[in-house]
DNA sequence: CGACCATTTGATATGGATCAAGCGATGTGG
DNA sequence: CCACATCGCTTGATCCATATCAAATGGTCG
């Protein structure tokens, strides 16, 4: 709630064309996804959110689209018992809160102290409506989070075991080194984005460690050692 | 496989225009999806599919998108075990098919006899390409499948019981008669869409009418006879 | 060093899965 | 029209994966 004040602030003190963002190269499914983020990158405004700094709530109104700058993001929805359910994480170059209706779904926080681009969906909408390009653009960006989230449905109806297999093989695919995890959540978000507890994913990390499927030297440092072993609880 | 060989067929001839399609009226959120749907509408033929027949597989080049006329039609993955995941059930006006990838990354079957329009995926992107009100109605489409797989996710993190009232509110609010429900699909798509077994989907459906929440005087005729109880179990 | 927070590990409880009948509709052949 | 096979659904008994409750360990920062 509070942060659409801020938002509205901070879009409205125009901030000096931002600086070229260096961020680790990602293979995508499209790479016209580059041409669609440079073109928003002038739309907006760059701001810092410090570490479990709220984006956006729930509920509030999505007038505002958001690409990770720098750092890292989770959505998520509280349910009436407190328990929480994590939508998804966000690294740099990632587009969130793009949403059907006209109003938020998930809240947004920061996951880590992170810079976050935010984009007027107006804006965006309008541009859209008048070049075609970037209105296919746009419904790419939507529709891979689609694709996304239909991976995600799939994680959630299999074992723990699987799950966090999937979670660390999905996590291993958007780090620039392919067999080095660089967590930036805490073993909560993962227990809230699988569906799990805290307590079954430190065990099953512990498990997958023993069958020597990863090595986990520090708690949020994870390596990759056999990645047959975690594909094959998949699919 | 084989249904891509029936479907380039028929696309080819060139049937005449469909009918104008009689079908219940949907509350839906935006009501131009209807424009949106008149106009693919004369792009596409129309076809009929047998219960339980395969509209289009998994990992089959998604060249066309689709839309149910008459009957109801699920998607759903099969994991390397047997498990059979559920992804979601169309109904008359609803469109499915409508990927991101050029792949198909589910399957689709009829879950009754059923009409369906079949149209060319490339066809709607050119016409979305040249008409920015197709291409937004395009997006708003894709958009609120997304915001549906969002709650489908929030369902499968929840109790059998949660489960199972969140799909039969899903359910009410897509028939016409908001307190009558005709389930078109066996138990077994039930227990498959909620990430539960048959026996749990059975239990919790007798728990439910003891509880009074709900009457089943057919199996696949249930009546909603307190929305509030229910209602309290979601959110 | 000590306080605090994140993570792991251990012991026990439980919701839903599994295994196994039973039951009620629907349809088919005699 | 009935006998009986089939299929979809329900109900019962038991088991097991994961949750819950509890405590120990480790890491970080003042």
């Amino acid at each position: 709630m509070g942060s659409n004040a801020m938002l509205t602030q901070m879009m409205t003190d125009r901030t000096p064309p931002l600086p070229p963002v260096t961020r680790p190269v990602r293979k995508l499914p499209q790479a016209n996804q580059y041409a669609f983020m440079t073109q928003i990158d002038t739309m907006g405004a760059a701001m810092p959110f410090a570490r479990n700094a709220e984006i956006y709530g729930e509920n509030e109104r999505a007038d505002y689209l958001y690409k990770v700058l720098r750092g890292s993001v989770r959505t998520y929805k509280l349910l009436a018992d407190g328990r929480r359910q994590i939508g998804g994480f966000y690294l740099p170059g990632d587009i969130f809160g793009l949403e059907g209706g006209d109003h938020h779904t998930f809240s947004a926080e920061a996951v880590v102290d992170s810079r976050v681009l935010v984009v007027k969906r107006s804006s965006v909408m309008g541009l859209a409506g008048r070049d075609a390009e970037i209105a296919s653009q746009l419904w790419s960006v939507t529709a891979r989070e689609l694709q996304r989230t239909q991976g995600h449905i799939m994680l959630l109806v299999k074992t723990a075991r699987e799950r966090v297999a999937g979670f660390l093989l999905e996590m291993a695919n958007r780090q620039p080194a392919q067999n080095e995890i660089n967590l930036l959540m805490p073993r909560q978000d993962i227990a809230d984005y699988l569906g799990l507890t805290i307590e079954t994913v430190s065990r099953t990390l512990t498990q997958l460690e023993q069958d020597e499927a990863i090595a986990v030297p520090k708690s949020r440092h994870i390596l990759v050692r056999n990645r047959g072993a975690l594909s094959r609880m998949n699919s």
